[in-house]
This record gives C-alpha cells, structure tokens and sequence, in this order.
RNA sequence: UCCGGAGUAGCUCAGUGGUAGAGCAAUCGGCUGUUAACCGAUUGGUCGGGGGUUCAAGUCCCUCCUCCGGAGCCA
C-alpha cells in the first residue's frame, strides 16, 4: 500500500490522512516518546515517533537518528496538543542518506566558520528564511517591470571597457581582442535599446573589484537597471518608489513565516508601503547633517556615517537628489536651473541601511557628452557605439539600478549582506 | 590600503610565567509530549606558523599568515 507524497508546506489540507514526507532532520529529542524535528525545504514540521504507535523498527531508527539524516516518514497528520500546530504521527520511517558528524551544531557558532561552510549553512532556518525572501523580490522585480511595459533587454556580462571608468574592474583574457571585463552595470547597453523598445531593463549580477571591506559590499552583486525614454530625474524618482513599494508589499504578503523566523519588526516595512517618500536635495542634505553634526562640505559625497546619520532622523525612506556633477559619472544631465549640479536621485533606505538606489536623467546632447568625454579624459572610440543613441533621434532619458543584497538586507533587516547571496563574493571570500 | 580586535578540543569560549579547562557536538547509559529538551559517564589538544627571552611560555618579545569590526570607495 503507497500513501501520498505531501509536502510539509501542505500539510495542513492533509489533517487526519495517512501522509509520506520526505526531508532531512533538523534535531531529534529522545526519550520513551523521539521527536523528530523534519525540514523538506518547503517547511518544518515535528513527527513524533512512540513505541505505541510506529513500528518497531522505525521506533529503533528514530532513537539513532543524526542530525541532517535525510529521511521519509509516513503517518498520520494530527495536530500538536500544546502548539496546535500540524505534526506527524509516525508508523514508519526509513533512511535515505545517513549523515555522520554534520559540523553546524544546534550552538552558536561564528561567521567565518559558517562562511566556510555556506553550502551547509543554506539549511539552517534563518538562512533558508533570508533566500525565500530574495527570491521573491526577484520575482517581484520581474513582475513589477514585466506589467509595466519594459522589456528585458539583457546586458553582457563581458565587457571591453569601463562603463563609469571610477571602480575597479575584474579583468579576464578574450582571445585575440586582449582583456575583458566584468561588467559592473549593464546600463550603457540599455540605452541604445530605448529607441528600440521605448522601456527596458537588465537583471543581472554585476562586479566591481573594490577592496571594499563593509557590511554592504561584495564584489559580485545583483542589480536591475530599468531605462525609460523620453523619461525625466521625477520620473525616476516615481518609478523607484513604485518598485520599492511593490517589493516591500510582495514580501509582507507571501513571506510572513520567513519574516517571523528573522524577528523582523514590520513597521517600518508597512510605514513605507503607506506613506510618500522624503524628498531632499542633496544641498539640504549637507545642511541637514551639519545641523546633525556632520562635518562634511558642499561638494563632497556622503560617508558611510553620514548616511546614517542622516537616516537615524528619518521615518521613512528617503530620496537624495541633484548631486554636484563633479563626483557624478560623465554621462548625467545637468540640472538646466544650475548647471554645477547633475540630475541624479539617489534612494536612502530607512534604519541605517543606506542606498538602495541610485540614478537619474541621461545626457541626450551629443556635443555635451562629447566634452564630458574629453573633460574626463576617456577614450572617444570606446563610445562611439554610445553616442549613436544621441546622433539618432535623440530624446530625453532617464533611469537607476537597484542594488538587490542591499533590498534583502533591508528588508530582512540583517547586519550584513554576506547572508543575502547564496554564496556571496566579497573581498578575501572565494569558496566555497 | 589604513586603524582596531582575535586565533586554545569538531564548534563557542575561559585560562596574565609553574601538570591544558568548560558548555555544545560525538559515543554509551537513563528519562511517559519533548521543542537550542533534560540527567549521568566517556572520548577528544603540535594552544595559527616560524624565531627568540626564561630553570620553565597558551601566557612575555619579534615576525609572518588567517579571520572579525571599522574607514575610504560604491549599489
């Protein structure tokens, strides 16, 4: 006799009904009656094994399990006399895969031994919880572009040259045509796709090789970058709070269980989801932080301190914009009004978590981004392709990249991206 | 790259010059529903590597390596 094969996330609608799961052990207490505790990756659920009720045998197995033992139970679904929730009374249980001496003991135990260990470390609960939730911002993020008319127009990967020409690249040989590099934004090549497709976007991981040693890099990350044409910096500013709130919405939906497991406060997720956006320019940002203590200058970008600084006295997310052109990338448009500052808005996550977005209007003059290119002394021939975009049909446009570990962490609200990536790439982290 | 901190049992840590310790894990036993279960016992060490001081070094000095936190740079 074969029972049904049921998922733990489905238990539920099974109540009474003699099931078969199939996962791994979590932990197992033992005395006369063994409790198993059983994750099939879909969910947790306690089989409770008694002497009583499973055959023998199985009673026996249940007293020798290890933890990580991957296993199937059959049972009766009841539900738990204290908790109320679902568990499994066990009639029988075999072993699939054993497992001797797993090294992540139900104990604490520090970063860098899990980071050794990410391919085991991706079972545990808050792990599994933090990568359910990023795969549903990824999701939402297809979503969210995909109803709104963008086309995917994916960006490579292998590049010839720099796209901002600040940031490190990785460099790798490309037979005969000497390096390539990783791209660290796919957002030149979306540019060129606007007056093919009116709205675009690429999702994709991008790299920058930057000896940064932080709680918000690593040096192989996710970014979507949508691109609108005939689009404005307000536009951006629209569009980015739209996504933002999507992505917030879609989690507190469909990841209330996962939420749970982090402990995560969700006021200031809801907060977000119902009110406007703070809005500031970047020059009453300075005097916001020095009023607050700062001691930076007009012209200068925001340190890591001042961006909290500046969050720690905000309710609510935050868009920065029309930043001074200097430290901006050759290719914004100048604020018409006061042409010392560039066009780009940049979003501030609440709780300390710091930019989340950056973007902003693209210069659509040839002859200006012409001299941009001579002021910044890069090499014309490189983006002649480019500057096509401006000699044919040229229109306003505008768009930014959302950075998907900084999301998650956010979101999950977590002390560092490291746990947003399945297995992240940082500086000195290259296995496993 | 710079500044700070740390490397001792499989893991998390205590041990400030005199015989190397605890909790967890593992192993064995006990326990009538447990939930990081609990109780008892057992096993487990080139004290990050190299050099030095000393009768004696986990402990003091030099040096290298690795990791953690922060800065700069950025999403």
């Amino acid at each position: 006799m074969s029972t049904p094969i049921v998922e733990i996330r489905h238990l539920k609608q099974h109540a009474g009904e003699t099931v078969t799961l199939r996962g791994w052990v979590r932990n197992v207490r033992t005395s006369k009656m063994r409790f198993i505790e059983l994750r099939d990756g879909s969910g947790f659920v306690q089989c409770v094994v008694s002497a009583n009720d499973a055959e023998p045998e199985s009673y026996e197995l249940a007293g020798r399990l290890t933890q990580e033992a991957a296993i199937t139970a059959t049972g009766i679904v009841q539900t738990h006399p204290k908790t109320g929730a679902p568990e499994l009374l066990v009639k029988s249980l075999t072993l699939v895969g054993e497992s001797v001496d797993y090294p992540i003991t139900p104990k604490e135990h520090g970063t860098a031994f899990l980071m050794e260990n990410r391919h085991l470390w991706l079972r545990s609960k808050r792990q599994w919880a933090i990568l359910r939730i990023r795969h549903t911002l990824v999701k939402a993020i297809r979503d969210f572009f995909d109803e709104d008319g963008f086309t995917l127009l994916d960006s490579p990967i292998l590049t010839p040259s720099a796209c901002e020409g600040t940031s490190t690249l990785f460099g790798t040989p490309y037979f005969d045509e000497g390096m390539a590099f990783l791209s660290q934004s796919g957002q030149l090549y979306q540019e060129p796709g606007l007056a093919a497709f009116g709205k675009t976007y690429c999702f994709g991981p991008t790299f920058r090789a930057e000896k940064s040693k932080t709680r918000r890099h690593l040096t192989e990350f996710w970014m979507v970058e949508p691109e609108m044409a005939f689009a404005h910096l307000e536009d951006v500013m629209v569009l980015g709070e739209r996504l933002t709130k999507f992505m917030v919405q879609r989690v507190l939906e469909g990841r209330q269980e996962e939420l749970k497991i982090l402990e995560r406060d969700l006021a200031p997720l809801e907060q977000a989801l119902n009110v406007t956006f703070a809005r500031m320019t970047y020059t009453d940002a300075v005097e916001k932080l020095k009023e607050l203590g700062s001691d930076i200058n007009w012209g200068e970008d925001f340190g890591n301190d001042d961006e909290t600084i500046l969050m720690n006295a905000m309710d609510r997310p935050l868009w920065v914009h029309r930043f001074p052109k200097a430290f901006k990338a050759f290719y914004m448009e100048p604020d018409p009004i006061d042409p010392k500052l560039a066009l780009g808005a940049d979003l501030l996550a609440p709780e300390g978590y710091g930019e989340v977005i950056g973007g902003g209007e693209r210069a659509s003059s040839l002859q200006y981004l012409l001299d941009q290119i001579e002021h910044e002394q890069l090499d014309r021939k490189d983006y002649e392709w480019y500057l096509d975009v401006r000699k044919y049909g040229s229109v306003p446009h505008a768009g930014f990249g959302l950075g998907l570990e900084r999301a998650v962490a956010w979101i999950c609200k977590l002390p560092h991206v490291r746990e947003t990536a399945p297995y992240p790439r940082m500086l000195g982290t290259l296995k496993p």
